[in-house]
RNA sequence: GCCCGCCUGGCGGAAUGGCAGACGCAGCGGACUUAAAAUCCGCAGCCGUACGGCGUGGGGGUUCGAAUCCCCCGGCGGGCACCA
C-alpha cells in the first residue's frame, strides 16, 4: 500500500501536513481556555474518560478521543468556549506488576508510558488544551486527594471500620470480589478467607436516596445505564423486627431481621441466620458443629460462582424463637449459608411458601411449608406449594387480624402492629454499601493519617500535606511495600508528639478518578479546585466512554461531587449532564490452521485470499478466521493505532473509526474500511486541486440549472450535518459528506454554465469546513488552498446554511394507489392540493393502475405522499 | 432466574408512521494502461424476458399507509443475580 501513495496525480500528503498543522493549533493556543474565562461566551465541558497509562493506546482510545474531539471541536466553532482536557489515571496494580516481574520502579514505567501514549494522542491532532494535563500519580495531584479526604473525614462523610473482606493469606492483601477466582486469589492462587478487617470507608450510603432520585433528572444519560444504577443502589420497602429468643443466650436476648414480606409473618416457619452473625458466633463457642458449618461456609468464599453453585444448606442451632404475632408459637433457628451478613441484619425469617429460597430450604430439611397468600381465583382449601414459591399478588388468609387484606395492605397492617407491639418497625433498605477504600498496596494515594496508641487515628494536619509516597520501596516480598519500608511509617504522633504509625494503606484508584473532572477546571489551584473555576465549567457537559464503568466510577463521581458540596468544594450535585457510552472496538480473530493446537495469529500475519480464505503471511499455511470479537492481547486480534496512523495518516483513522456504525455500538475494524476512509481523503484533496486554487471572483449574479443545484446541495449538507452531530450520528454526518463530495464530482461532467465554477468552489470550501471536526488536517490543508485568509478552520465558525437555498426546487411526490407506490409526480414545493391529487391522477402508470376503479378517498400529505383508496 | 437491548441486501448501516436499502465496504461490467495498481464511468435486494410480484427474524393486529406503533413467538447480545 505504501507504494501507491507516490503514485500518479496529486497526492495529500499527510505525513507533512498532520504535523505541520498540529503545530499551528499550538502555536495560535486554538484549545487553549482560562480557568475562568474572561469573554462571555457561553460554556461547554466535553470530557472522555481519561485512560491509564498502560504502555501504547489502543484503539478503543482512538474511538474514545475521536468521538469527543467531534464534540469539541463542532462545540467550539459553534461559538461555545470549550474546555477539553486530557490526563492520565496513573496509579493502578499493572504498575505495581511491572515492578515485580521486570525489576522497573512504578514510578519510571508510568511515567515512561505517559510519555508514549502522550506522544501518540498528540499525532492524532485531538484539540486538547495540554496545558491542563496532569497525572494522579503526582503528588500535585493525589495531594489535594488527600485534603478532599480529610474534609470528609471532619465532615463525617469517611470512616474507619471493621468489615469482612476477601484475604489472600499469601499475598497478605485485600482482594476485591472481582479479583476472586473460584475462590482463589487471582494472582496467588491461594484460597481466600473472609476476614475482618478495619478499613476506611467513605459513606456513600448516606447519599443513597438522592443518588436513586436524581437518577430521574439525569435526561442526558442513557436508560440502560440509569437502570443498572438503580439496580445497584437497591431500595427496598419493609420492615425491621425483633424475635425474641425462647431462652436466651448468654447477652442475647433477641435476633433482629429485616424482611420486605410482613404481610407473611404467619407463614414463618423458622428463622436463619448468616454464619458471621454474632448470635452463631455465640453459639459455635459452645457448639463444635456449629462452629464447624460456620468454617466451611466461610471457605466459601464470596466469589459469584461458588453461590451460584452453592446447595442451600444450614445448621439448627437448637435455639427457637417466639413469633410475634402468635401467642406460644415458636420456631427453629438455623444457620444457613444463604443469608448475607451485608445486608439488612443478617438474619431473616423464613417463609417457604412465598420465598423460593426458604422454599429450597424448607423442602431440604423437611420444615413447614404454610401457603398464607391466595393467588386469585384460587380455592383457598386446595391450594398448595409444591416446589414454586408463590410470590405474585392475592389475599391473605391463615393470618389472623390480616386475614382478606391484600398483599400491599397486608404489610402495612403488619408494620402497624409491630409498630403497637413495640417489636418492629417500616424501613427502607439499600442494597448499596459503602465504599471500602483501603488497599495495601504500593501505588496508591496514601491514605493521609496516623495511628498513635495513645491519640487513636490522628489526621495528617492540612500543612503537612502532600504525604508522598517513598520512592525507596522494594517488592521482593508479598504484601504491602509500604508497611515493610523501615522508616516511612514511623512518625510522631501529630496530637501528642509521641511515636506513631503512618497509615500504610493506599486508596482504592477508583478514588483518583472520582474528582479528576473538577480538577481540570484549575489544574495548578493551590486548593483542590478553584471555586471560580468550577462554578464556571462544571458540571461536564458531555461525558464519553465506555459501558463497563456505568456503575462503578460513574457512581463513585455521583458520590464524590456531593460530598465536595457539602464540604464546600462545589456547588452542584451532579457531574456530568450528558453520558455517552461508546461501543467496543472488535476484528476478526485467526488462528493457525496447524501448529500447537492452532496458536493465535496477529491480523498482520494473515493474508485474506479472494476466495474469501485465509493463509499465514510466511508459511503460507491454511488460517482459520474466527469470530469477531473485542480486541485482545490474549486472542491477538488487535491493531495498533500506531501503525495506522504511520501509515494512513490520523485523519484516515479518524473517518473510518466515525463512518462505520453508530458510536453506541461495537463497530469491526477491517483493513478495507481503513483503505475507503483513506481513498475519501485523496479524493476530497484532489477535488480541491481540481479547482485549481483560491483565485474565484465574487458571488456571481446569475447560476445555471446545475450550479444551483449544486449550491443546495451544499447547503443542504450543511444543515444535515448540523442535525447529525447534535444528534451524535456521526456515521450519518460521514455519510452526508460522502453525498457533497459526489455532488461536486458529478457537477465537474455537466458543460460550462454561469457560477458553476463558483459554486463548486463554495461546494469544496464548506466541505472542508464540515469535514474539520472528524478530519481536522485534512480540512486545514484545504482550506489553506481555497481560502487563504491567513485563519485556520479551527477557528472559524460553523458554516450556517442560506434558508434561501435550502428549500428544494421541486418535490417528488410518491403516489400510492392503496397503499402500493405506483409512480412518482414532480411539484413545486408547497402545491394546493388540488393541483397535486390532479397531476397524480394523470400520472400513465397510475391512471392505468386506477382504471375502472372508484377512488373512494384521496390522501395527501403536502410534500410526501398521495394515496388513492379505491372501492371494489 | 430477573432486567435491558438488538434482529433491514453478501457485509456495516440509512430511513422512527409517508418512495425501504441513503452512504460506505465487498462484488460485477466498462474506460484508461503493454499489463497491473491507482483513477474515472456504469450495474447492483430477491424472483421474473417483461407488465409485475415478493421483501425489514416469524405470526397476528391498529392505520388510507407499518422497518417504525401494539400483542404473541423465535433468535442473538448484554447486565444483574441467594439483597430476604
Amino acid at each position: 500500500m505504501s507504494e501507491t501513495l507516490t503514485e500518479t496525480g496529486p497526492r495529500y500528503d499527510f505525513r507533512a501536513a498532520e504535523p505541520r498543522w498540529q503545530a499551528a493549533w499550538a502555536e495560535r493556543g486554538c484549545f487553549h481556555v482560562a480557568d475562568v474565562p474572561a469573554d462571555d461566551k457561553p460554556k461547554y465541558y466535553v470530557l472522555e474518560m481519561f485512560p491509564y497509562p498502560s504502555g501504547k493506546i489502543h484503539m478503543g482510545h482512538v474511538r474514545n478521543y475521536t468521538l469527543g474531539d467531534v464534540v469539541a471541536r463542532y462545540k467550539r466553532a459553534r461559538g461555545y468556549s470549550v474546555l477539553h482536557p486530557m490526563g492520565w489515571d496513573a496509579f493502578g496494580l499493572p504498575a505495581e506488576n511491572a515492578a515485580r516481574e521486570r525489576r522497573i520502579h512504578p514510578a519510571k514505567w508510568t511515567w515512561e508510558n505517559i510519555a508514549t501514549m502522550r506522544a501518540e494522542l498528540q499525532r492524532m491532532g485531538l484539540s486538547l488544551d495540554w496545558s491542563r494535563e496532569f497525572a494522579t500519580c503526582d503528588p500535585a495531584y493525589y495531594g489535594h486527594q488527600q485534603k478532599l479526604f480529610l474534609d470528609f473525614l471532619r465532615a463525617g462523610l469517611a470512616e474507619r471500620k471493621e468489615s469482612w473482606v476477601n484475604w489472600d493469606p499469601a499475598d497478605g492483601t485485600v482482594l476485591a470480589n472481582e479479583q476472586v477466582i473460584d475462590g482463589r486469589g487471582w494472582r496467588s492462587g491461594a484460597l481466600v478467607e473472609k476476614k475482618q478487617l478495619s478499613q476506611w470507608f467513605l459513606r456513600i450510603t448516606k447519599y443513597a436516596p438522592e443518588l436513586l432520585s436524581a437518577l430521574d433528572r439525569l435526561e442526558r444519560w442513557p436508560e440502560r445505564v440509569r437502570l443498572m444504577q438503580e439496580r445497584w443502589i437497591g431500595r427496598s420497602e419493609g420492615a425491621r423486627l425483633r424475635f425474641a429468643l425462647a431462652e436466651p443466650e448468654p447477652g442475647i436476648a433477641e435476633v433482629e431481621v429485616y424482611t420486605t414480606r410482613p404481610d407473611t409473618l404467619y407463614g414463618m416457619s423458622f428463622l436463619a441466620l448468616a454464619p458471621e452473625h454474632p448470635l452463631a458466633t455465640a453459639v459455635a463457642a459452645r457448639d463444635a458443629g456449629a462452629a464447624a458449618f460456620i468454617a466451611e461456609s466461610r471457605r466459601m468464599g464470596t466469589s459469584e460462582a461458588a453461590i451460584e453453585t452453592a446447595e442451600k444448606r444450614g445448621y439448627d442451632t437448637g435455639l427457637r424463637v417466639r413469633h410475634p404475632f402468635v401467642k406460644g408459637a415458636v420456631f427453629p433457628v438455623w444457620i444457613a449459608n444463604f443469608v448475607l451478613m451485608e445486608y439488612g441484619t443478617g438474619a431473616i425469617f423464613g417463609c417457604p411458601a412465598h420465598d423460593q429460597r426458604d422454599l429450597d430450604f424448607a423442602r431440604k430439611y423437611k420444615l413447614r411449608v404454610l401457603p398464607v397468600v391466595l393467588p386469585p381465583g384460587a380455592d383457598a382449601d386446595r391450594f398448595t406449594v409444591a416446589d414454586e414459591a408463590y410470590v405474585g399478588p392475592g389475599t391473605i388468609y391463615h393470618s389472623g387480624f390480616m386475614d382478606g387484606l391484600d398483599v400491599e395492605a397486608g404489610k402495612r397492617r403488619a408494620i402497624e402492629e409491630l409498630e403497637r407491639l413495640g417489636v418492629g418497625r417500616g424501613e427502607v433498605n439499600w442494597r448499596l454499601r459503602d465504599w471500602g477504600v483501603s488497599r495495601q498496596r504500593y501505588w496508591g494515594c496514601p491514605i493521609p493519617v496516623i495511628h498513635c496508641a495513645a491519640c487513636g487515628v490522628v489526621p495528617v494536619p492540612d500543612e503537612q500535606l502532600p504525604v508522598v509516597l517513598p520512592d525507596d520501596v522494594t517488592f521482593d516480598r508479598p504484601g504491602n511495600p509500604l508497611d515493610h519500608h523501615p522508616t516511612w511509617k514511623h512518625v510522631a504522633c501529630p496530637a501528642c508528639g509521641a511515636p506513631a504509625q503512618r497509615e500504610t494503606d493506599t486508596f482504592d484508584v477508583f478514588v483518583d478518578s472520582s474528582w479528576y473532572f473538577a480538577r481540570f477546571c484549575s489544574p495548578q489551584a493551590k486548593e483542590p479546585v478553584m471555586r471560580d473555576a468550577v462554578d464556571h465549567w462544571l458540571p461536564v457537559d458531555q461525558y464519553i466512554g465506555g459501558i463497563e464503568h456505568a456503575i462503578l466510577h460513574l457512581l463513585y463521581s455521583r458520590f464524590f461531587t456531593r460530598a465536595m458540596k457539602d464540604t464546600g468544594h462545589v456547588g452542584i450535585e451532579e457531574p456530568f449532564s450528558g453520558l455517552f457510552t461508546q461501543g467496543m472496538v472488535t476484528h476478526e480473530s485467526y488462528r493457525s490452521a496447524s501448529g500447537l493446537n492452532g496458536t493465535w495469529l496477529y491480523p498482520e500475519e494473515v493474508i485474506r485470499q479472494p476466495d474469501g480464505s485465509a493463509v499465514h503471511r510466511d508459511s503460507g499455511e491454511p488460517v482459520v478466521v474466527g469470530r469477531v470479537e473485542a480486541m485482545s492481547k490474549s486472542k491477538r486480534n488487535t491493531v495498533d493505532p500506531e501503525a495506522i496512523i504511520a501509515r494512513y495518516g490520523a485523519d484516515t483513522a479518524r473517518w473510518f473509526i466515525l463512518s462505520d456504525n453508530p458510536p453506541e455500538r461495537d463497530m469491526e475494524w477491517t483493513e478495507a474500511g481503513v483503505a475507503g476512509a483513506f481513498r475519501f481523503t485523496q479524493r476530497v484533496f484532489r477535488l480541491a486541486e481540481g479547482l485549481g486554487g483560491a483565485a474565484i471572483g465574487d458571488t456571481p449574479d446569475r447560476f445555471g440549472t446545475a450550479a444551483l443545484a449544486l449550491r443546495r446541495a451544499t447547503h443542504r449538507t450543511i444543515a444535515a450535518m448540523t442535525e447529525a452531530l447534535e444528534g451524535f450520528a456521526f456515521n450519518v454526518a460521514v455519510a452526508r459528506l460522502y453525498e457533497l463530495a459526489n455532488a461536486v464530482a458529478d457537477s465537474e461532467r455537466v458543460p460550462a454554465e454561469p457560477g458553476l465554477q463558483w459554486a463548486r468552489h463554495e461546494a469544496v470550501r464548506m466541505l472542508a469546513r464540515l469535514v474539520s471536526p472528524m478530519m481536522p488536517h485534512l480540512a486545514e490543508e484545504v482550506h489553506a488552498r481555497l481560502a487563504p485568509d491567513g485563519r485556520l478552520v479551527a477557528e472559524l465558525p460553523w458554516p450556517e446554511a442560506d434558508p434561501g437555498l435550502l428549500a428544494a426546487e421541486t418535490v417528488t411526490i410518491a403516489v400510492q394507489v392503496m397503499g402500493k407506490l405506483r409512480g412518482t409526480v414532480e411539484m413545486p414545493p408547497d402545491a394546493p392540493r388540488d393541483a397535486v391529487l390532479a397531476a397524480a391522477r394523470g400520472e400513465p402508470n397510475v391512471m392505468r393502475v386506477l382504471e375502472g376503479k372508484r377512488i373512494v378517498k384521496e390522501v395527501y400529505v403536502p410534500n410526501r405522499i398521495v394515496n388513492f383508496v379505491t372501492g371494489d
